[in-house]
DNA sequence: CAGGATCCTAAACGATACTG
DNA sequence: CAGTATCGTTTAGGATCCTG
């Protein structure tokens, strides 16, 4: 069955992403691995943290409190892969090398950030209706 | 020290949560675990279905692809003593447990809702720089 | 039906050491 | 400095069985 419309290249959408698309109730839609990329323990960190400007790899280690080198190095590979954050290495011994937002980073850790400052204002709240309840643990 | 300014008892707030409030980045901040329960895997999930009206426990499990009664039952009991999910269980015979939204949750659903709807409504645009890069795994 | 208890695997995570 | 590689630990997560 040939194609009635045919789709200019640069706007090819593959059946199973027409098929998944605004769905992430569904088990293997795709968005679920952004998601999970953009909430990771440190991906909201990252992407906060760069909302505030470019940085260097060192700078957010500093500034993340408790991050390991491992997982900062991951977290930065993993949004770089999906197009939320820049990174700019200049040939030079020591290396140097800066991390920044996208366009589209900027959009993601906006709703990111509204996100944590939430939860930052309301903390005294949530932490309040906690110790009301019978003794949980975690 | 006498305090100068008797503080009233409704608005207590111990030294710790003074020092650490407004402030993610610090690695004890009592709101990176808080962000934890709703930015988890099946947290986002959860607040989204909810938003769309109480469900009991196997509506979410069937509504939300993928989940186990374990982890669900636990993001649930992670989200209630949050102050976010509201559980009622009534005295029947089988068991009959509704899950709502809190006021409180309400406003976090949101937020996180905010965010999951602009990933899926830019998927396409992320699968597509994606697909532009050297192959990367995961 | 709504979970709790148990057991198990896979993945996340962290510390350290090493390299261009 | 900015990582990668390796290893060991911890946690998330899932399958199954069981009970009120």
């Amino acid at each position: 069955m040939p194609n009635a419309h045919p789709v200019p290249a640069e706007s090819a959408e593959t059946l199973s992403e027409r098929l998944m698309r605004g769905n992430v109730f569904a088990e293997l839609c795709p968005s679920r691995e952004v998601l999970q990329h953009v909430t990771s323990r440190w991906g909201v960190l990252v992407l906060v943290a760069l909302l505030g400007g470019t940085h260097r790899f060192s700078d957010l280690r500093r500034k993340i409190g408790g991050v390991s080198e491992k997982m900062l190095a991951q977290t930065l590979q993993w949004l770089e892969r999906d197009g939320f954050v820049l990174r700019v290495a200049y040939p030079v011994v020591p290396p140097h090398v800066e991390y920044s937002l996208t366009p589209l980073g900027q959009e993601v850790a906006q709703r990111v950030q509204a996100l944590a400052d939430w939860i930052e204002g309301n903390l005294a709240t949530i932490l309040r209706a906690r110790g009301t309840q019978t003794e949980a643990k975690h």
